[in-house]
DNA sequence: CCGTCTCGTTCCAACGTTGTATAGCGATGG
DNA sequence: CCATCGCTATACAACGTTGGAACGAGACGG
C-alpha cells in the first residue's frame, strides 16, 4: 500500500502516482483518472514518516505544559489546537509537571526531527537552565519573560492586567486587598508580575499595602488558595478583598470563606485571573482577568511558522495580547 | 548531523556509529568511545522520521476526545500520557468537537502511518458510521460500547455506577430523584446507559419513577445542568434529590439551586458523576462517582500494544476498569 | 602451520517519498 | 518534411536509518 503498489496497478510511474496524490503538478485528465481508481480501490495512505524524511517537516508541532488537567493549560491547548489547524498542524502536547528537568528535556531533545517547533509554557525555567542550549528548532515561550533568550515570546501585560484588577477593587471602595499567590522562589516570574501590578495599584491611589496581606502559595491550586484564605482570616485585620493570582486560587480561597461564613462579596470581595470555566459558574460567580487565549495560540503560532519557514530571522520578537478584566458577582453582587 | 557525518568525523561506517547509538549490538570499547565522543561532539539527534521510516512504527499514538477544556477529558488525557509513557510512547491529542466526521476521519485517516495506535472516546460515533472501516491501525473505543466493531473497548460499568449512585440517595430517604442528563438521540449511549442505572434502582427499592424527573440536556456542561435544574425546580412537586451524568452538569444545576435559595443537601441533595477537580472544592462539595482514570488509561494501552506488536490477534476484548462513589457535603452536609 | 570459529565491523539494500533531469510524443511552424 | 516547442510521464537519486549478509582479523585447537 504504498505509492509502488498504485503505479503497478494503474500501470503507471510512482512519480506520476505522486504528482496525482498531491496535485501539485499538472497530470492529464485520462491518467489522471486511472490512477485515482487505483488509489481508492487499494486504499492508498501516503507514509508521513517518508514524506517528512523527504522533506525534512513534519508538520507537527509541541506544546509543552506544565499539568494539562489544570483548567487553564486544558483552554490553552485548545486554543492552540485550533490554531495549529489553520497552519496544517498536528499539535503534541507534551506535559512537564513543572519540572525543570523536563522542560529543559523538551527544549533540548525536540531536536530529534519529531517535532518542527516547540511552544513552551516555562513553570521552573530560569535564565541558567537555557545557557548552553544548542538551537535546533525555534521555539516560544509564553508567559512572563523569564531571561534574554534567543527565542521569541508570547504574553498577556501582566502587571497592566493586575492593576487593572486591584484598581477595580479599589475603586469599590477595598482598602486591604490581599495578594494570594505570591511565590517564594526567584523563578516565579508570573507571580512576580502580578504582585507588582498589585503594588502599582496601590501607590497610584495612595492607599498602602502591608506585608501580612501578601499570602504566599506553594501552588497554584484550589487547596492552596482555601490555606491562604485560612490563614489571611486568622489577622487582627482581616482583609475586604482578595485579588488572586489565579482563578483556582480564588476558588479555592472562596471555599474557605464560605466555610466560614464570611459573605462574598459583602464582607470581602474577590478577583481571580484565567477566566478558567468554573469561575463562570461558582457561586458567586468569579470576577477576573480574562487573557485572549485565541490571539495568544494564533500569534505563537505565527511566529513559529515565520520562524519554521526561514522568513522571519530578526532578533527574539515580544508579543502582547489582549485581556480584559470581566466584572461578575465576585466584587459587585447579583445584579 | 546525520549518522554519516558521525562516521565521517570517528572514521568509522555509519552501521557502527547506528550501533553504538542503539546498544543493541556489542561493540569494542575503544570504537565505542572513539563514536560517542564524536556523537556529543556534534551533538547528533537521530531523525526519527527516518528511523520510523525504517522501522514501520512511529511510537506515536493517538488520543481522540471531544474536547480537551472539559474537565474529564483533560484528566483523561493526562492519565494517557502518564500511562503512555509506560510504554516509551508519545500521545498526539486530537479534539473531535463531538463531530462524528471528526471521529470518522480520525478512524480512517489516522493509517496515514503517522501513529501507532489510536485511543478513541467517541461521542456521537454510531453503528453506520464505521460499517465500512477498512482498519489500519488498532483502535482501543473507551466509555460505552457503540457497535459491535473489531475494536478493543474499555470502560467503567456504567450502570453499575449509576445505580450505586442512585441507591445512596434513595437510601438518605430521598423518593423524587431526578436524573439529569438524558439526550434524546439514539446514539448517546453513555446517557442511557446512566439513565438505565437510575431505572434500575428504582426498581429494586420498590420506588416508581416519573417521566417528568427525566431531564434531558443539549450537552454535558454547566449551562445546560443550570438550565435542567431551573425546569425541575418549575415541577408541581420539585424533586428532592438530582442525580447529574457528569459533574458540570452537576456544578451547574448547583448553581441554580443556591440562586433560587434552595438549600443542598437540606432540600435537594446532588451527586454527580466523573469526579472533576472543581466537585472536591465547590460549595458544598460535590457527591460523585469517581472513576479509576489510570487504571483506564494503563487498560486501553496495554490493549493497544499486545495490538500493535501482534501478541493479542483475538477477537475484541472487553475490559471494565473500577469506580467508587465519593460520598461528599452535596448528599450527607457537614461532617 | 593451517583450517575453523568468533567477534567486531563494513557493505548493501530497503523503507516510501519527492526534486531534478530527461525521455517520449504529438502538434506546430518554417 | 524536418526542426522545434510544449507538455506529460519516467528514471534516478537522495532524505537518514537499520537488518542482514559478507568480510577481515585475531584466537584457538588439531
Amino acid at each position: 500500500m504504498g505509492l509502488k503498489q498504485v503505479a503497478e496497478h494503474a500501470g503507471v510511474s510512482v512519480k506520476t502516482v505522486s504528482n496525482v496524490v498531491r496535485g501539485t503538478v499538472r497530470v492529464s485528465p485520462p491518467t489522471r483518472e486511472r490512477v485515482e481508481r487505483s488509489l481508492i480501490q487499494l486504499g492508498y495512505r501516503p507514509n508521513l514518516s517518508a514524506r517528512h524524511l523527504r522533506q525534512g517537516r513534519t508538520g507537527v508541532v509541541a506544546l509543552a505544559v506544565p499539568a494539562l488537567d489544570a483548567a487553564y493549560f486544558s483552554a490553552l491547548a485548545r486554543a492552540t489546537i485550533t490554531a495549529a489547524a489553520a497552519h496544517g498542524w498536528t499539535v503534541l502536547i507534551d506535559q512537564t509537571d513543572g519540572a525543570v528537568e523536563r522542560e529543559i528535556d523538551i527544549m533540548a531533545g525536540a531536536g530529534s526531527h519529531l517535532v518542527d517547533g516547540v511552544v513552551l509554557s516555562p513553570l521552573g525555567l530560569g535564565a541558567l537552565d537555557l545557557e548552553g542550549r544548542r538551537p535546533t528548532v525555534p521555539i516560544v515561550l509564553l508567559g512572563e519573560r523569564v531571561f534574554d533568550g534567543p527565542d521569541d515570546h508570547v504574553a498577556i501585560d501582566n502587571v497592566g492586567a493586575a492593576r487593572e484588577a486591584t484598581e477595580h477593587l479599589l475603586g469599590l471602595g477595598r482598602r486591604r486587598i490581599a495578594a494570594v499567590g505570591a511565590q517564594e522562589h526567584a523563578s516565579a516570574g508570573t507571580a512576580r508580575l502580578r504582585l507588582q501590578g498589585w503594588r502599582e495599584a496601590h501607590e497610584a491611589a495612595g492607599v498602602p499595602t502591608s506585608a501580612e496581606l501578601v499570602a504566599s502559595v506553594e501552588q497554584f491550586d484550589r487547596r492552596s488558595g482555601a490555606a491562604a484564605a485560612e490563614r489571611l482570616l486568622c489577622l487582627d485585620r482581616a482583609p475586604d478583598a482578595l485579588f488572586c493570582f489565579n482563578d483556582q486560587l480564588a476558588l479555592g480561597a472562596m471555599r474557605t470563606l464560605a466555610l466560614r461564613g464570611v459573605r462574598v462579596p459583602d464582607d470581602v470581595a474577590v478577583v481571580g485571573f484565567d477566566d478558567i470555566e468554573d469561575g463562570e459558574f461558582s457561586v458567586p460567580s468569579l470576577t477576573t482577568v480574562s487573557p485572549d487565549l485565541r490571539s495568544l495560540a494564533r500569534e505563537a503560532l505565527d511566529l513559529l511558522s515565520r520562524r519554521i519557514d526561514g522568513s522571519d530571522t530578526g532578533p527574539p520578537r515580544e508579543v502582547t495580547v489582549g485581556h480584559r478584566l470581566l466584572v461578575r458577582e465576585s466584587t459587585v453582587g447579583r445584579a
